[in-house]
DNA sequence: CCCTTGACTATCT
DNA sequence: GAGATAGCCAAGG
């Protein structure tokens, strides 16, 4: 049963979904995947709404700062769904991946 | 209708 | 690079 309110929902939680391990999308891209350009509010409000087993979490600010504010649970909760797949929060902004292109190897062994 | 509220963003200091 | 600002737009009161 899908417990959606928006149209925009299904969707944006379709997106969301294929999101693979140890990638994460800004909520403005996925607006934009989903075909809402201009949607990225709408993306978070899908996001509280969507069952906890879709990679909620794999979603992040267009900086690649976390949504949530520091300290709180929803933060250390995202965080260490994050970490789980090799994602890791570094002053506050997500590690960009090898798979991210122009990343040079240095800086990936430093890490 | 008008006003407020956001898990947002791009741009300027 | 952190903070302020303005733009964005659906929902709900």
């Amino acid at each position: 049963m899908s417990n959606f309110q928006s149209k925009f929902d299904p969707e944006i939680w379709r997106v969301v979904s294929q999101i693979k391990s140890g990638r994460v999308m800004s909520y403005g891209e996925v607006a934009r995947a989903a075909g809402f350009p201009r949607h990225a509010r709408m993306v978070s409000k899908a996001m509280s709404r969507a069952e906890m087993s879709l990679p909620w979490f794999r979603v992040v600010r267009s900086n690649r700062s976390l949504a949530f504010k520091k300290g709180t649970e929803a933060y250390k909760q995202q965080r260490k769904l994050l970490s789980n797949e090799g994602v890791l929060i570094k002053k506050g902004k997500v590690i960009p991946l090898a798979s991210d292109s122009d990343i040079q190897i240095d800086e990936l062994l430093w890490r």
